[in-house]
This record gives C-alpha cells, sequence and structure tokens, in this order.
DNA sequence: ACTCAGCCTTACGTTAACGTAAAGGTAAAG
DNA sequence: CTTTACCTTTACGTTAACGTAAGGCTGAGT
C-alpha cells in the first residue's frame, strides 16, 4: 500500500526552484539517473535527495565533478584499506574547507554585525535631527 | 621612519598563492587600484588586506560582482536614510545566505564523521581479520 | 479531431574567472 | 653590453554551469 512518491521534472524543478534544465544537466553529469516511463523522466524520493545533496553541495560551493566524487565514494563498497585511507583522507581535506569557510562565515558575520550597528546609529542620528 | 610595506604583484602573488593573471584581473574589475611607479605596480598595505578580503569572499562563494559592490558599500558615506537602509538590507540578506551555509556546513560535519567513524570501524576490521 | 500543456532531444550561445601565449620595457648583475 | 629576472600590455583560448531556442512526441480535455 505504500504508493511511493514520484515526481515529474516540473514538479521537481518547482519544489526546489530551478530550471528543468539543470536537472537534465546533472543527469548528464552522472550526478542523478531517474527512471523512464515511455520518454519522460520520473524521480522517486532517493532523486529527490539525490538533488537536495546537489544543491547543499553547490551553496557550499562544490563542483558538480567534485559532488560527483562524493556521491560515487559514499555509494561505493569500500573493502580494500587504500579504498579506506583515500577516504578518509578526502574526508579530512573536506573537514580543513568546511573549517576555513566557518572561520570566513565568523569573521563577516561580525563585520555585518559592525556595519549594521553604525548603520543604525547613523539612522537614529538623523531621525534626531528631523525631530528638533 | 614608519617605511610603509611595499609589495611587488610577484611578491604578493606568492604571499596569497595566486598568480599574478587573478591580481591583474581583479585591477580590470576594479576591486584593486595599486599605485604605479613607473610602468610597475605598487601595492601597499591597503591593497593587500583588499585582497585578502577578496580571496575571503571567493572562499564564501561570492562573485567579483558581488565583491566589488560590497566594497563599495563599505567605502560610500551612508548619508541618506535611504542608503542607510540599502544597506541594511543587503547586510540582512548577506547574514541570510552565511546562516545558510552554517546550516550546511555543520550538517555536512556530521555526514563526515558518521563516514569516517565506519571506514575507521572498517579498517579495524580488516587490521582484526590479518591477524588472526 | 484538435488543441494544449508538459515532456523530450539536439545544439548553439553565454558568463565568470581566469589561463596562456606573444611581444616588449627595465633594472641589476656579471 | 648582454643576460636574467621581473614587470608590462594585448588578445585570444578555456572551463563550468547552465540559458535559450527550435522542432517534435504524447496524453488529457473539449
Amino acid at each position: 500500500m505504500s504508493q511511493e512518491q514520484q515526481y515529474s521534472i516540473g514538479e521537481l524543478s518547482k519544489l526546489f526552484n530551478i530550471t528543468a534544465r539543470s536537472i537534465r544537466f546533472y543527469e548528464e553529469q552522472d550526478l542523478l539517473v531517474p527512471e523512464r516511463k515511455g520518454q519522460s523522466r520520473i524521480y522517486h524520493l532517493k532523486d529527490k535527495v539525490r538533488l537536495k545533496l546537489i544543491l547543499r553541495g553547490k551553496r557550499l560551493g562544490f563542483s558538480l565533478a567534485e559532488i560527483k566524487t562524493l556521491f560515487e565514494l559514499y555509494d561505493t563498497n569500500l573493502t580494500s584499506a587504500a579504498q579506506l585511507e583515500t577516504m578518509l583522507a578526502l574526508t579530512e581535506q573536506k573537514r580543513a574547507v568546511l573549517n576555513q569557510q566557518l572561520n570566513d562565515i565568523q569573521t563577516l558575520m561580525n563585520e555585518l554585525d559592525d556595519v549594521e550597528a553604525r548603520c543604525k546609529d547613523e539612522l537614529t542620528e538623523l531621525q534626531r535631527g528631523n525631530n528638533l
């Protein structure tokens, strides 16, 4: 009875607020492999999840190629020690990038706080001027 | 006696580990305006700081155009209430993006933890197998 | 039977952010 | 005085990530 959720490309594009072209492009790059019904693509929950991951990766500045290799690593049965250590090295690498980004964000946030505070100060100054 | 620090384009590129081409490109885009001595560019501390900001912005996924407008806003004397409110709106916008990124990073970090843990588990499993 | 919305493929166009010669000026060292 | 190491400009090439037609199939509604 569990009718699994399905999506057309149009529905999916509205859901994530991207174009169908983008979704087809991700497929061209082997990031998605939707089922077909006749000529049309049909997306299931797992595809939706993948797409979500793609978009998150993009927001973090990863290229589609990088995202692809991450997917491949995640999908792979890591059997040999060599593979496992490659994987560990990669996660460490990504972790370093993310930590740098955290730092950057923190710094920028503080600066935004400053700018904002100064703006608000000046605004109240202006208002006081108007009321005298 | 305070001889202000100066840099050639080559020195600066080594400092930040980027190409001279990039630095010249940022100048083309009006993100840097170095002094000239004869034909050569001379960079002072303020230019170095700017370059640092550019690179940080890039790491956070900002386009050079965006970075430029941020600089312009920062440099501008915000006098009118309208300008101030535009600025506040923009900082809010950026803040939203940064918060999203923070979220994304947190999520990804957790997943990296998972992957890493599983890798290490499997590695010890393999080692145990070898030792029996 | 026709129309229309929504899907499809193929293919050329576009933008950002540089890369990569090519050709030449300049200052210090040998 | 010439080599060497940097610097310069001009200009065409490149890659990623789509945008944008153009032309066509297909199922539901009238």
